[in-house]
DNA sequence: CGATATGCCTGAACGTGGTTCACGAAGCAG
DNA sequence: CTGCTTCGTGAACCACGTTCAGGCATATCG
């Protein structure tokens, strides 16, 4: 009973997710209606949750695409820079042009309530940690004498901190702070941070 | 016709934001009810509209008082602390253990969504010019060769970097990241930012 | 292949929650 | 006291996520 029902389901799936993933684009996650998302995939409200256990599935599921685009574009970004600071803020600025180019995708990243259900899915914790591994590479090079501990600390600081820059400089972008602007406060933070 | 109708009124909305405060604290914004603040109030829910726009209007008059009891803590942390660098921690660690205490309120300063009807209180500006005051001072002391701009980028990327470390260190509170180790990471970044 | 069982899809219906509205009560002017 | 305005009331409206009874296609078995 497997192929043709589970094939209809599947490709289902992938209809809701490809219309999600437009819609949280263009209108942001906040405006994602179930009504809307059957329409798009030629499918009655209640089939929905035939093949989800629910909307936040259906976000999640976007997120898992989001963070794949994003860790191609954050691994794309440092061809072959040398010196390891250069490396963290070609990467910072990657992120930086993900987040103003994809805003919307990329808020629902960190939009989506964490404290439901299952604490967090596993591939979400693996691709934050793939993340993490771009940083802390160039970061074991720039401070050669860390622990391991200390590393890990320093690495989820630094990304901190970066993304706690490109946040706020979006946030208000009616309030004018030009991209331009973010990319050199992380650049002038990461530069001190590098150059003891 | 206007005190004993206006009085009435600001009583009532006082009642609204005091419950509304004590509830967003306990149970976080999502939480919040229309009903369940009439409840309290002693009112019909017709009357809150009658008090205040919107729900969202409720929200931000406990977000002026969130931003108040905020800026007295982080003022009220560097007591004579010499070195900028130190008052920067201080001030730092002082952020943070409001966001743990009143995480839910501290949340909701940023969780409004801005982009609605005016663009921002202008009070909601002055309370965070006054917050990046603070910050500056010190920052001043530390690099006196930057210019304004220079100065009010880096006051910005600062505040950015410690709310980034903040956030992330608190959104998976549930994956294990005591406070203590966000202390580390601040720290650790604003003296590397200090000591060039 | 036909009969029966199983699960799927449908869209109406439910529950919840913000917001509005018609109506009656309360304040105010003359 | 009378008319006018303004306010408070709670039922009603609307938008949504989610569920459900009933019909339909698919799968399984004889």
């Amino acid at each position: 009973m497997s192929t043709k029902s589970e094939q209809r389901k599947a490709e289902l799936r992938e209809r809701l997710v490809q219309s999600a993933k437009l819609r949280i684009e263009r209108d942001g996650m906040a405006a994602l209606r179930a009504r809307d998302l059957a329409k798009d995939a030629g499918c009655a409200v209640g089939a929905i949750y035939n093949a989800f256990e629910d909307l936040n599935a259906i976000v999640i599921a976007v997120n898992g695409l989001t963070f794949q685009a994003l860790g191609q574009t954050v691994r794309a970004s440092f061809d072959g820079a040398e010196p390891p600071v250069d490396r963290l803020i070609l990467m910072s600025h990657a992120y930086l042009g993900f987040a103003v180019e994809h805003t919307n995708l990329w808020r629902a990243l960190f939009d989506l309530d964490m404290s439901e259900d299952g604490p967090v899915p596993d591939w979400y914790r693996a691709a934050l940690a793939d993340l993490f591994a771009n940083i802390s590479r160039p970061l074991s090079e720039l401070f050669p004498d860390m622990t391991g501990e200390e590393l890990s600390l320093m690495t989820r600081a630094m990304f901190s901190s970066v993304h706690g820059i490109v946040l706020l400089g979006l946030q208000n972008r009616i309030s004018g702070v030009p991209p331009e602007q973010i990319e050199q406060m992380i650049a002038a933070v990461l530069r001190r941070i590098g150059n003891e």
